[in-house]
DNA sequence: GTTACAATGAACCACTCGGTTAATTACGTC
DNA sequence: GACGTAATTAACCGAGTGGTTCATTGTAAC
């Protein structure tokens, strides 16, 4: 916890960090801690439900030192919400998939997908949160936009590839995969509670979730596939 | 919506309601109404998010009735949670399809899941609050996991009879048919804010949505299907 | 009509919670 | 080492919130 503070984007001091005196002096530290409890704080309660001392309390600083790095409650929910969007698109950027032919690329964004929803609960409530707000504090995130159509345009190079390789077919939409897997990966962990409660947990079991991940990759595949080869 | 109100299962009064006494004198109704209200408000602004002065302006009754008649805030949210579950197990149970092929049975609940999901968008967000909270609320709900089998109990009859019919693959489980219907449907309306603010609200026009629910009906579809046959 | 009780209204209250004030401490700089 | 500024602390505050008190009004039963 306290170590994944410091290789956070900090380009100033990250040597006089812990070394016994009195009080630390470390503003991009303290910032990271803060944002780091306070998205802890922001999945588990949302934005209304989060208690300012509740993130206090996560924090090795104090009530002070939030409304000062961040002004106020909601700032916060936006920082929070931003550097977990920027995290997400850095991890998709890092999937290299360019040398494997189409239908394989295809597979492994459904499963790269599958599997970082499934590990990355926080994100995921923090983007249920925001829908709940009808995503009113999202749209203040600028770098949105621009960045996320990465997602639609790996998949519209994997379509295009697997058009002309005469794999796919060729009214496949980009967008509309994309909407497929999201769907079952985001809800795979936004609805673990309810869909378990109504229907037991066997889902949720670690060979069960491997095996809904197959499920969404034969799910995509036949829905791209073309039907009259093979 | 003032008109739903009458059609609540009350026994006792239905006769004195509205002829303008100094005031009304009818529980029933003043419940009723204040459930109405509590369901718009939690489903806009989650559990801590809810004002209780924001249920007494949607009401027409005061602030004490609501303590009155449900006891506290939390109680009354389980009340609104209660009630929603309850009339989307009395839609489902509305639906007939016994006397359908198994493929196009199938395609109803499909279709029905996407369009009742649509449709109730309260419901929905309903869900996605209770999630956030792990439902830890939902598990005081009695009537829960013996009437919500249903559901699958009905996907269990048509998959027995696709098979028998040999059309369906031996091996489809109606659990994970389910997981996959409920998934696409949810996510429809659960994240439109944030979908259609990273890639744009193409697919939530009337005919994408059309669309979107075709492919949903279609991926089902390929999942079950035996690919040996057709 | 009196009694008994359910339903209702108005004012009130304790307390939580986001946010602030003002004073204090570290630290780089000259 | 004095100065200016950034970082930090402790105490404080006022609005808003869930929830209550108490008196009042309707209504059914006798």
């Amino acid at each position: 916890m306290a170590n994944e503070i410091k290789n956070k984007p900090t380009q100033a001091r990250a040597q006089g960090r812990s070394q016994g005196r009195s009080w630390k002096q470390d503003p991009e530290t303290v910032k990271a801690d803060i944002l780091n409890a306070a998205r802890a704080e922001f999945a588990a309660h949302g934005l209304s439900g989060a208690r300012i001392s509740a993130i206090v309390e996560r924090t090795q600083t104090s009530k002070r030192m939030i409304f000062y790095y961040f002004g106020d409650k909601e700032s916060l929910y936006l920082a929070v919400l931003d550097q977990a969007y920027r995290e997400v698109r850095e991890a998709e950027a890092n999937l290299d998939i360019r040398h494997l032919p189409p239908d394989e690329a295809l597979r492994k964004v459904v499963e790269f997908t599958f599997d970082h929803h499934r590990h990355n609960p926080d994100f995921i409530r923090l983007v249920m949160i925001e829908n709940i707000h009808d995503g009113n504090h999202m749209s203040r995130i600028q770098t949105l936009a621009t960045t996320n159509i990465a997602a639609i345009d790996q998949l519209d190079r994997i379509c295009r590839r697997g058009i002309e390789a005469g794999l796919f077919r060729e009214d496949v939409s980009p967008l509309v995969i994309h909407w497929q897997i999201s769907a079952m990966s985001f809800f795979n962990v936004s609805n673990r509670a309810t869909f378990s409660m109504n229907f037991g947990d066997d889902l949720f079991a670690e060979d069960a979730q491997l095996m809904l991940r197959e499920q969404v990759v034969q799910s995509i595949s036949s829905s791209v596939m073309r039907t009259d080869r093979v």
